[in-house]
DNA sequence: AAGCTTTGACCTATA
DNA sequence: TTATAGGTCAAAGCT
């Protein structure tokens, strides 16, 4: 079923970023997220001991507990704060949860609400089709697409990072996701935090495609990316050449 | 024609 | 209170 949604998560483009997430969920790097977790001027319940670590976990983590996934639009206890994010009801994904990462649900709650920082994307993509090396920063957008919308709204060179950072929003007309990504100069994604939780259902296929050539399912590729994650099952992927090209490097912030 | 990206400037938060 | 950094907005240009 939602091999399309999946499938235009991971083909979108080739980002990844969630898969990657979801992966590297399972190696938390609290060192980026924790330290580096940005700060929600949102509304951050800080009673909640995100991560005790400081480890931003993976959102999709959440999203894929069939728990989650079963409730379908009550993910989280109204009480707890409610659970905006339902819009990945609808998606596969094979996240696993980190057996060393367990974080407590509730925290994973309540930190996707925040946010969720997916750092460390380190899943080397063959490309057998290298990008010329240059990535422009469309791309690079399009590539973190998880299947939902996205439009650019800014971009800043933090000093915190030596990257540029990408900032996103969901095109959706109510939903107010963000998204940031941060690239390095290869045009790899060094970094990718998502902000708010998506309020709609993940369109299918509607609207995300078009843009960069999303190629079919190229398992070829997927397998790579599964290789180093993991245990990321899913039988879409259609890996565009961002994709390979995502070099998600994991990028921590020694300089934290 | 519509939507999206790009870039600079502005605003807010934190130290 | 001031300075720095981060994040967001808006206008212009491009696909």
């Amino acid at each position: 079923m939602s091999s399309t949604s999946f499938t235009d998560l991971l083909a979108s483009s080739g980002v990844d970023p969630y898969e990657q997430d979801e992966d590297f969920l399972g190696g938390f790097y609290p060192e980026e997220t924790g330290s580096g977790l940005p700060k929600f001027k949102t509304a951050q319940p800080p009673p909640l001991p995100i991560s005790q670590s400081s480890r931003s976990f993976a959102f999709s983590e959440l999203l894929d507990s069939p728990l989650l996934r079963s409730s379908s639009h009550s993910l989280i206890s109204p009480t707890t704060g409610a659970f905006p994010f339902q819009g990945f009801n609808g998606s596969d994904f094979p996240w696993q949860l980190p057996s060393q990462t367990q974080t407590q649900p509730q925290n994973a709650a309540s930190a996707l609400q925040e946010t969720y920082g997916v750092q460390d994307l380190q899943k080397k993509l063959e490309d057998p089709v290298p990008r010329e090396g240059k990535v422009p920063s469309y791309m690079v957008s399009r590539n973190s697409n998880d299947g939902y919308g996205w439009r650019k709204y800014g971009q800043k060179q933090v000093k915190k990072s030596e990257n540029p950072r990408s900032y996103f929003k969901c095109t959706y007309p109510n939903c107010v996701s963000k998204k940031i990504v941060e690239t390095a100069s290869d045009g790899q994604i060094t970094e990718i935090i998502y902000k708010g939780g998506h309020n709609h259902p993940k369109p299918e296929f509607t609207k995300r495609p078009s843009s960069s050539a999303r190629r079919m399912f190229n398992p070829s590729s997927v397998v790579s990316e599964q290789s180093e994650s993991s245990s990321i099952s899913f039988d879409y992927g259609e890996v565009d050449e961002e994709k390979e090209q995502l070099d998600i490097k994991r990028l921590k912030r020694e300089g934290e």
